[in-house]
DNA sequence: CGGCAATTCGAACGTTCGTTCGAACAGAGT
DNA sequence: ACTCTGTTCGAACGAACGTTCGAATTGCCG
């Protein structure tokens, strides 16, 4: 009785466990959200049926409904996986680091890295940001807002340092068009990688705010 | 028998005919077109059904079939309208523009203007473009083709002009993704207006690219 | 007003959708 | 060998899907 698939599965130490305790569960269900986001990605949230995800996960239909409850937690569970993934590594490649101007790159570099490595889950993340509903919609939307934030936070100090004068919302907004923007162009057999286009990136965005107005004494 | 739909139905004059001959059809059409848009746009095209376009067009489910002869049909003419008409309107406002700076500027300004006063219809444009199939999507990459190459030239001219060094291929796209991203944060009774906003994207691309490093007599 | 074409619609077609249910299977512990 | 728990599946559910068809309605020209 009663599927798992909730978060009580589980197990209650997990956190802080040093050698990860992986249960058969969780590899399982690790491997169909694999599966899953190729799907997604292919033909999009809504266009792509519980049977192509049965097909291309060599398990019934039926059996999928052990690991989730319905196709919008699957979902659900695709995005935060990578969403919270993304931040983590931010703040730990952030740490250390003081140079306002590179931390910025970091930023930049982190999400391109990340969004190359993993194409089909970020785009997933970009392309279905909409589709969620209420209680999975928020906890996504929460993580994003904490995103956003901390590359406001970036921006702000970089600006008060070289005493800048710009809209940080519309530059930031760019900013994530910019790096967002690439699942719709980027060919692994024609694009240079993360690490080259990261820095083409950085400096059409840094040099373009930085060459903005300077602040004058007297404000506008 | 035969309903129209396609575009055999459209009188042969047209196009040269000065004061428009708009038949009722094409004003129904234009009308349902319309409403599709803002379907597609809430929605997404393969979540919004025919029965939700015959409820906002308040068109009977059949009736929708006398004006196109399938979905996929009424994207597809929704995205080439669109797309046609941003092409036009950049054109005519290029025309007599020498400046390779200013010809740029109004690249942005018109994209912007555009996808502000047209938000659902850009948005469905942008979102849904990877739905069309075969013939249908042949068409409309077709046109985006040309809007991308105007583009690579306009910036290409700019690059020469001031002996700029930097890929025109990240360039563009960067700035397609600055521009076209605006449907996921746009709110109107928060954000400027089309003009500011893109004065303020063309600053922080124009700068960018100008103050990446200049050519040197001798090549790297 | 009569008649013909253009337009609209209710009802239904066959298919596919997300989800459920109870039975079958697997493996480990006694 | 038996049982117990975790895992998988075939078959089916009702709902919704895109599309079709023939009849009804409308608008227009004589």
């Amino acid at each position: 009785m009663a599927s798992p698939s909730t978060t009580s599965r589980l197990s209650a130490r997990r956190h802080r466990a040093p050698a990860a305790p992986e249960t058969r569960y969780d590899r399982r269900l690790a491997e169909i959200i694999g599966h899953a986001t190729e799907v997604f990605c292919k033909k999009g949230y809504e266009g792509a049926s519980m049977r192509d995800l049965s097909r291309e996960s060599g398990m019934s239909l039926a059996g999928l409904y052990y690991y989730f409850e319905s196709k919008e937690r699957l979902l659900y569970l695709i995005q935060k996986h990578t969403f919270t993934t993304i931040v983590q590594r931010l703040k730990a490649r952030l740490e250390g680091v003081t140079d306002s101007e590179e931390r910025i790159r970091i930023f930049i570099l982190n999400h391109l890295e990340y969004f190359l490595a993993n194409q089909a889950a970020m785009k997933v993340l970009s392309h279905e940001a909409e589709v969620l509903k209420n209680g999975f919609a928020s906890e996504v939307a929460a993580i994003k807002r904490e995103y956003y934030r901390i590359c406001v936070g970036l921006l702000d100090n970089f600006k008060s340092e070289h005493d800048l004068q710009f809209s940080t919302r519309i530059a930031v907004l760019s900013l994530f068009g910019m790096m967002n923007w690439i699942y719709t162009w980027h060919n692994p057999r024609v694009d240079a990688d993360a690490v080259s286009i990261s820095g083409e990136m950085s400096d059409i965005f840094l040099l373009g705010v930085m060459a903005n107005a300077k602040k004058g004494r007297n404000g506008r």
